[in-house]
DNA sequence: TCTTGAACCTCTAGTCGCTGAAGGGTCTAT
DNA sequence: ATAGACCCTTCAGCGACTAGAGGTTCAAGA
């Protein structure tokens, strides 16, 4: 039976996260103590573990919880699993094509600035004037892979 | 004398997110009509611009604040906004890196994946198991570029 | 001049995935 | 018995918006 702290350092998880979790469905209600702290036992283990894992691989809490109850019903083809997969690679490739293209344009601005006055800055100048970029940087949305 | 729907329109930007901006002093308190509206001249259209060309590129809105009072003082050097943007190229070749990490991992999670019955699921079962992984992914703050 | 309806106003709350803090209670080792 | 490390709940905040409710203003057409 371990505790929230243990459990918390077994994961590389902190410990509000694991209770946010809770209240958002994704853990189960462990067991309590006597005294109303939260012990746990190895599924739950298993279950925090892989809910972190996906994390770091980039899935969103929504992904992972339909990851989960794919993993909970076995019998079921994984055609499912592989789809939210996919997605997750496909969101990550575009993620990539979209910096590298705004690594590009930073470069540039950068290489072009010679550090003389701000008057002259390529930096600003660039900002000020989109019609100088090369790419059409548009960005859709972007966010992920948290802590 | 631009309304907001005419200024968020030249600029791509949402009228609601204009607004926003006036309230964190991103955007200055603009004029109003009699009856109360807000109207916008060509100093603020050009502010606006260089925000959202700067979120493009991917700055936070702090960056972009420190990047307006530069572009106010034409007088001093360059040296500053030069390093703000050193700054953000960094972190975007490391949110590259860790993207292209995951990239490898998504693809082998599921190249091997023959859609079988969940139970014999690469993917479910890479989840599972970190060890079967290649790389730390252990995965650094990654957020950004919202549109 | 009146009326329509699109666009504007303020204010509040929600998004995602946590994180931190306040103000307490519990557990365990000495 | 007591210290202090850990745990509890609850609430607020982060960044950068986005959405909605409920009301007002504006410009154009009849």
């Amino acid at each position: 039976m371990l505790t929230i702290g243990a459990l918390a350092k077994r994961t590389g998880t902190k410990v509000q996260t694991i209770r946010y979790y809770e209240t958002i469905g994704l853990m189960p209600e462990p067991a309590r103590s006597e005294g109303g702290q939260r012990r746990y036992d190895q599924a739950e283990l298993d279950r925090l573990a892989f809910v972190r894992h996906g994390r770091q691989l980039g899935f969103s809490l929504e992904a992972i919880r339909d990851l989960l109850d794919l993993a909970d019903n076995p019998a079921q083809s994984c055609a499912d699993a592989d789809s939210i997969a996919q997605r997750q690679l496909k969101q990550v490739e575009d993620r990539i094509a979209r910096l590298q293209a705004l690594q590009l344009e930073l470069k540039r601005m950068i290489s072009d600035c010679g550090q003389d006055s701000v008057a002259q800055c390529r930096v600003l100048e660039v900002l000020r004037n989109h019609s100088e970029c090369l790419t059409d940087h548009e960005a859709g949305s972007d966010r992920s892979i948290g802590s």
